[in-house]
RNA sequence: GGGAUCUUAGCUCAGCUGGGAGAGCAUCUGCCUUACAAGCAGAGGGUCACAGGUUCGAGCCCUGUAGGUCCCACCA
């Protein structure tokens, strides 16, 4: 098989070929191996109800880019994938399937629906770990985990049992966050709070005995008011001094209920008395705590009143509040209802309006947990990218509050707490107990709930490793290198990883958190189903290929930032990858079947040592980018050089002695080894980026190799740096932009090739225009090039061009305009006058001699003289068109 | 209410520790030059939001102002 390659890269059936060759050839597996260093990612496993998304995409090409990257550079790099149980997503689908089957999720059971549960894992579960294939992503898939597999579920048995034990888990009647649509408890991080127009209720409530005299209470919810047990006024208000102690009538019950004086108060807010709701406010709960008062519930858990509502039960609590209102309304005891917006908790799963309940629950104490969580960001031991993201992190830990673990699903782990249903003894163990310990009965019965989907990827880290055990794996893999993963699962996930890892495992979970933003739609929104403006990133490589996709993540993007999306920055991406694969093609069709041999150094012209030193630097420049976590530099970085360097510079360059080849085999076979050798290295870099594309151009390349992916990533050598090339190469180039930008000015059609002159009075610089003549002939579209010290033999009236240390004169009689000449010169003129005084004036002030660095100082006298030796050329050049 | 962040070319964004403003796309002008028209060559376009300050020197550091975005927060 030869190398060739198609017109065109076309990544539809290279990529699936490809990826299914790095499987079956266990390129992404990783096993502890003491002679190699290991680097390990841990992948945020996505949901099982999960669909591969924007998100999805930008997380995971991060993290196989870094992967990659290691693994290139010899590490053992693994990348541990798995999906995660989500619980109420999960079991919101599955009760949706089954009730379009017409079956409700309660005539099944717990043990029924659990089973389908499983089943619809079985059939879904894999769907997105599908898709996340298709990015071209190196995870060991053979160690595919599951938030509750049979070992992440022992491990989170075992976290359970040791915290309680600690006393750090506990059980309490607390008022805490209920979504009556999910009826379940959800933790604080998973409240979102949206600003709402809403109302102001001012309703009277009367003075017991005491006819006609009402006190006016402002509230929201005035549907909670049947669970009202005092009204309270800031103890140093004067307005209501006299009533304090005093009772008040509910009004639609018979209770009666205190006025308290209470600081929590404002006085400048409402009406300056507040209806105290013990058992559906956070506030209230705790004013009720200090004033040891009832608690009335009166919202059932599907969010319909209770018998607490009077005639108002059955009734859904907004129902209830509009009958409510218009009741009071009635009875004269609605004073005036005004606008008011304020700022409502709503489930982040569906969107529902929470109602803060008491409920016996469960909770992790975490004012000692979370220190060594803190301790360890601030003193550097976990890194924030970028770093602002510690201030969040920060203001969460600093106001961390106890975690409510429990959850009044079936799909989850099942809490290990068991209840003598005798004695009422509560008894935490892994396994069930076969009696309670202190009766001896055996009638005993396990909680209900499960635990928040969080608790089990909290310990994601360490559980996929096989902790509790103390595995192999976990000894050499953890701590993990990186978590990549986007800002806004802060306090979801990273925080309680890291204090889990520190609690468990005696060590954070990993040293650098390399946050990312959101891909948003071009128009800078959040894309979302209900605004129907996602992109699929099946449809975007469908279309132009992951490798596209892959480069159009992460190009321009800074570790952070969000990110807009747009088509025309595929194609760009889509451009690139075929830029390379020409480019490629090129060369291959240039080696043929032969593969060159290493030149001697004195074979090596000029422009081979140029771009062996560029490449040679860039290796240099993308690993400190890589290092760093810069990947948008990175790109960006070896993405100019293919592109202009590589391509419209030094491949230009070398045509001339490629096609010739017979006439000089030597400088020809140079010039195709520094080709091959230049584009291996470029590829290599590369790959990370777009492992597809740059495999397939590697096998063929080098026909010898089986892939890329395990390819030594390029290092720098001070062998290969030469900068006196570098420099030689350079004043061609300016040459050649001037004498291009010269004749694309003046009309000069591309098949005119008009002679060249170049003169100059230093002969180091003839020297060089001389012996490169080779190099940047072809370049400029000139014909003959002639290198002298004076002017002789140049037409008069030749276009003349001043470049630093030469002149250039290109003989176009014909197409010269007298006028635009000197017009062109006089521009020419002021445009040096101004760097001339840019820099005198630099030069001239002490300040800037005495205290700018040395390097600076010199640099700007070296301008200097070269605008001195311009601008006198220019001057001449005025003189003669005289 | 607290905090973060952004404001740079027509559009979307880079610009690392302060030392002469960049890319992609779009626009304009030439080119089917034997890898690539998904390309090549060239061009135009920016008081780096505003006002102060520090500095020999500020897009970059400090303070303030205006506008946008986001996060957190128990004012009923």
């Amino acid at each position: 098989m030869g190398r060739e390659l198609e017109k065109t890269y076309d990544p539809k059936g290279i990529e699936d070929r490809l990826y299914e060759k790095w499987e079956k050839n266990g390129y992404f597996r990783a096993k502890p191996d003491k002679s190699k260093k290991p680097f390990t990612i841990v992948m945020p496993p996505p949901n099982i109800t999960g669909q591969l998304h924007m998100g999805h995409a930008l997380d995971n090409t991060m993290q196989d880019i870094l992967i990659r990257y290691k693994r290139m550079q010899g590490f053992n790099a693994l990348w541990q994938p798995g999906t995660d149980h989500a619980a109420i997503a999960t079991e919101v689908r599955v009760i949706e399937s089954l009730k379009e089957q017409g079956i409700e999720k309660d005539s099944l059971g717990r043990e029924g629906f659990l089973e389908k549960c499983w089943e619809w894992k079985k059939e879904y579960g894999g769907r997105i770990i599908n898709q996340l294939k298709k990015m071209g992503s190196s995870a060991d898939w053979q160690r595919e985990r599951f938030t509750m597999d049979e070992g992440c579920s022992d491990a989170v048995l075992d976290v359970f049992i040791q915290l309680y034990e600690k006393g750090l888990i506990y059980k309490g009647s607390r008022i805490i966050n209920w979504c009556p649509v999910c009826e379940t408890s959800i933790s604080d991080a998973e409240v979102e709070h949206e600003e709402q127009d809403g109302f102001f209720w001012h309703i009277n409530y009367p003075v017991a005995g005491e006819e006609g005299r009402f006190v006016e209470i402002a509230t929201t919810r005035p549907e909670t008011m049947f669970g009202d047990t005092a009204v309270a006024v800031n103890p140093e208000d004067e307005r209501y001094q006299d009533i304090i102690g005093k009772t008040l009538k509910l009004p639609f019950t018979d209770r009666e209920i205190p006025v308290i004086a209470d600081a929590y108060v404002d006085k400048e807010f409402g009406t300056g008395c507040v209806k105290i709701t013990p058992a559906h406010d956070p506030n209230d709960f705790e004013v009720g705590k200090r004033h040891q008062l009832e608690e009335v519930v009166v919202i059932n858990d599907n969010a319909t009143m209770n018998e607490n509502a009077g005639k108002f039960a059955g009734m859904d609590r907004y129902e209830c509040r509009k009958a409510l209102v218009k009741e009071l309304e009635e009875q004269g005891l609605l004073v005036k209802v005004e606008p008011h917006s304020h700022n409502v908790g709503t489930h982040d799963r569906c969107g529902t309006t929470v109602e803060p309940m008491i409920k016996q629950q469960w909770f992790v104490k975490m004012d000692e947990l979370i220190k060594p969580a803190i301790e360890g960001v601030k003193n550097g031991e976990v890194k924030l990218l970028p770093k602002r993201m510690e201030k969040t992190y920060f203001n969460w830990t600093d106001n961390i509050r106890d975690w409510c673990i429990s959850r009044q699903l079936w799909w989850g782990h099942r809490i290990p707490a068991y209840y003598c249903e005798d004695c009422g003894e509560m008894i935490v163990l892994k396994t069930a107990p076969e009696k309670c310990p202190k009766c001896g009965c055996t009638h005993l019965k396990q909680d209900e709930d499960t635990l928040d989907t969080w608790f089990s990827s909290a310990l994601w880290p360490f559980s996929t490793l096989g902790w509790p055990q103390k595995t192999e794996d976990l000894d050499y893999f953890y701590p993990n290198d990186v978590l990549v993963t986007g800002y806004d699962i802060i306090f979801f996930w990273v925080i309680r990883m890291i204090f889990s890892g520190y609690e468990h495992m005696g060590k954070a979970p990993f040293h650098t958190v390399l946050f990312h933003g959101l891909v948003r739609d071009s128009q800078g929104r959040k894309m979302s189903k209900s605004l129907g403006n996602g992109i699929d990133p099946l449809e975007v490589i469908d279309k132009y290929g992951a490798d596209a996709l892959r480069l159009t993540l992460i190009t321009g993007n800074a570790p952070g930032n969000d990110m807009r999306f747009y088509w025309e920055r595929v194609e760009a991406s889509r451009n690139f990858a075929n830029k390379v694969w020409n480019a490629s093609r090129f060369i291959m069709m240039n080696l043929g079947e032969e593969k060159p041999y290493v030149p001697n150094d004195k074979d090596l012209c000029t422009e081979d040592k140029w771009i062996l030193s560029k490449v040679n630097r860039l290796a240099k420049e993308m690993t400190e980018n890589m290092d760093k976590f810069e990947l948008g530099i990175a790109v960006q970085k070896v993405y100019d050089f293919i592109w202009d360097e590589f391509c419209d510079w030094y491949i230009e360059m070398t045509k001339r002695r490629t096609y010739h080849k017979s006439e000089n085999p030597k400088s020809a076979n140079a010039a195709l080894y520094t080709l091959w050798e230049v584009l291996t290295l470029a590829l290599k870099m590369l790959h990370p980026f777009m492992p597809f594309l740059t495999e397939e151009i590697y096998c063929t390349l080098h026909q010898e190799e089986e892939t890329i992916m395990l390819a030594d990533w390029p290092a720098y050598t001070e062998e290969r740096n030469f900068p006196e090339e570098e420099a030689k190469v350079e004043r061609c180039k300016e040459l050649v932009k001037n004498v291009r930008n010269r004749r694309s000015e003046m009309d000069v059609p591309p098949s005119r090739k008009a002679a060249v002159y170049l003169v100059s009075k230093q002969a180091a610089v003839c020297e060089i225009f001389e012996s490169e003549k080779d190099m940047y002939a072809g370049l400029m579209g000139a014909g003959d090039v002639f290198v002298q010290a004076d002017k002789t033999g140049i037409a008069k009236d030749a276009v003349s061009i001043v470049i630093p240390d030469a002149v250039v004169y290109i003989p176009l009689e014909d197409l010269v305009d007298m006028a635009k000449e000197r017009e062109r010169l006089e521009k020419e003129e002021a445009r040096l006058l101004k760097e001339l005084a840019r820099s005198q004036g630099m030069l001239n002030n002490e300040r800037f001699l005495s205290k700018a660095p040395e390097s600076k100082v010199q640099e700007e006298k070296e301008k200097l003289a070269k605008y001195e030796q311009m601008m006198e050329q220019v001057k001449m050049q005025l003189a003669g068109l005289k």
